[in-house]
DNA sequence: ATAGAAGTTATTCAAATGTATTTTTCAGCG
DNA sequence: CGCTGAAAAATACATTTGAATAACTTCTAT
């Protein structure tokens, strides 16, 4: 039967494929004659015919019996008059040497690449990494299927009493992806104000939607995402009601957040911003991305610009404070704001799709973009 | 460390390949994050969702965390948030449906792969295959050394009395390439009569260099390779000592022999063959190659010419009492013999070059010569 | 809503592979 | 020929994978 193990499939019809596939077990007709019975004596090769062609063809025997007929590494000592430690070396030289190679035949192969280098190289507990369509206005729709996953599983098998959450085009979808469940004791929050205009999105539902879903208990940030000035702001967050909303926030142990950036398809950008703030200022001043409303650089740190420090939302800085940060964000427009997240290390799991994700990395580690 | 289950090597300077190799034991900075703190709660699909996308998406990240990294089934299962059966059962499928696929890459796998199937097709105790060299004079040679070897393994695991041997080139090659031994109570002896004239080969030394070389005892055959007629044929053999010679050649445990064929590169051709018989007689009645001396057809019968019935050798349809017949023959001119000898399976243990063997298979298949 | 079928999980055990240690063998050298 | 060092074999044990079975869950049809 098949394991595991098996490189290959083992059905008959598969064994006519060019490229032999499979592992099979109970091959008869075995190559080398099969009986012995004097039990192993000694067979060395000295050193001076080391890797002989012979040999080589002995392991690409040894190979060929293991990979394509499936028999178990004691079946081939037996058969060749061998050890079933030399059997195994053999096999491990085999695929050091190259011999023996195998390929993930998936368009995910290259995603599940990716996934490992970036939890590798940015010390992420998790990538998610979706192939990039051709029509990058299903982006949001993948990355919010694949975030929604996420998200349920992690609901599933961790308790948690509070989850934070952005809103933008990608959360929208992932929220419908989310799989219903009961949570009584979770609260689903806001975690940065919402639009005061704009017929796109009702920011203020997102949360709500989510707490419905999964029947746990919502709480409103029933504030805009920018106030008149930062001394509004401060004043509006030392009020009763937003320290306590705040501390809740702050507490979050999951936030699922995704990347702004300062083209006009930023909802934030066309929608949010304060009259007497333009792109180019925040341009100027080096912003690459926003991450609830606060602009960042392209090394993932805050601007030095007002509007920073007119968000209601938690402050960028104590994002790292809350256990699992979930960063969902794709689209080349997207690139450098990822680029910058991921330099200062802003998520613990990254949803974003494949070229994004890539050019990222490659930014990050200095090399041109491809 | 490396294993011989995983199907790619593990050196990080490996892990730089563009097709990734080897399965890395111990591999840090997993995809999907690690914690799971409420051990394996259930995560079903149902039927309607079967395979989708991210079932897709899956699977290859299993197979990826598996084949590529090295991580076992239970490491899997636990930072993926499911069960060790099913991540089992998904790199069990991911072979079965190509998903994952491996190679062979060396120029013995079509031969080892060719092995397999002679051994399969014609039942035979074992096949050595041997990579055709461009320059045919080398074929003797490989099918030499290859013999050699086998003959030495084999002498090494086996304890017997009696090896039967014939003569030509190959085997000349064969006995230079046997390993060193002491068999005192091995008989070597010659299964046919020799060449009484022709400067290349001693054929009565071919017995005698072995059994030195095996520190065996020597049995000649002192006699030509064919009688005058087949009445004088009977006459000598009925003589005491050629009864008992050929009583002990018919019991042999082992037989070492190459075959003929009809063309002027054979010994037997241009040396054996009494002046009253033509090659083209032979042709005549069917002959396309020679074991011992006597001719056979296509369907490896022997065929009705005097010839056969003058030859002092053990006659060819005793062979099959013989446990183990080894013949060694190559060559694109003996493609018509070894498919002959393979239809009425004569030989027990096949050596022979790749596109000799694979020609003489696909004959005997009925497949047209490629 | 219920029953039956199908699939999955949990658990245990068997088989295969991987690893470590000790012993034996072999090749090279003096 | 003896000694030494390296390599391989033998042996035992650990780990991983594969298989079997019972119980549970889910899905589909009625």
């Amino acid at each position: 039967m098949t394991k595991a193990t098996d490189a290959f499939p083992l059905s008959e019809k598969d064994r006519d494929r060019r490229t032999w596939e499979g592992r099979l077990q109970g091959a008869s007709g075995l190559c080398i004659e099969d009986t012995c019975d004097n039990g192993g004596r000694q067979q060395r090769f000295s050193k001076a015919s080391a890797m002989t062609q012979s040999d080589e063809q002995i392991e690409a025997r040894v190979a060929w019996l293991y990979f394509m007929e499936g028999l178990t590494q004691a079946d081939i000592a037996e058969k060749l008059g061998m050890t079933r430690l030399r059997v195994n070396r053999m096999l491990v030289e085999a695929r050091t040497s190259g011999l023996v190679s195998i390929t993930l035949n998936s368009r995910f192969a290259s995603c599940a690449a990716l996934e490992q280098r970036l939890v590798k190289e940015f010390g992420l507990k998790a990538a998610i990494i979706v192939p990039t369509p051709q029509d990058p206005g299903l982006i949001p729709v993948l990355l919010g299927q694949a975030t929604g996953e996420y998200l349920s599983s992690y609901l599933a098998e961790n308790t948690i009493q509070g989850l934070g959450l952005g809103w933008g085009a990608t959360l929208r979808e992932t929220i419908r992806n989310m799989r219903a469940g009961r949570y009584p004791d979770l609260c689903v929050n806001s975690m940065m104000g919402g639009l005061t205009h704009g017929s796109e999105l009702n920011t203020f539902e997102t949360a709500s939607d989510l707490a419905n879903r999964l029947n746990a208990e919502c709480q409103y940030l029933a504030a805009p995402i920018y106030a008149g000035s930062p001394k509004s702001r401060d004043i509006i967050l030392a009020q009763d009601v937003f320290r306590e909303t705040f501390e809740r926030i702050a507490a979050n142990d999951i936030a699922v957040l995704s990347i702004g950036d300062l083209s006009e398809r930023s909802l934030l950008v066309r929608y949010g911003l304060p009259r007497d703030v333009s792109t180019e200022d925040l341009r100027a001043k080096g912003a690459v991305g926003d991450i609830m409303g606060q602009f960042y650089d392209e090394n993932g740190r805050l601007i030095d610009h007002p509007l920073n420090r007119r968000a209601i939302a938690l402050p960028l800085d104590d994002l790292s404070r809350i256990p699992t940060v979930v960063l969902a964000s794709g689209g080349a427009n997207k690139t450098l704001a990822v680029a910058g997240a991921l330099r200062a290390k802003r998520a613990t799991v990254l949803v974003c799709d494949e070229d994004t994700a890539r050019k990222a990395c490659e930014l990050v580690r200095g090399e041109a973009i491809a």
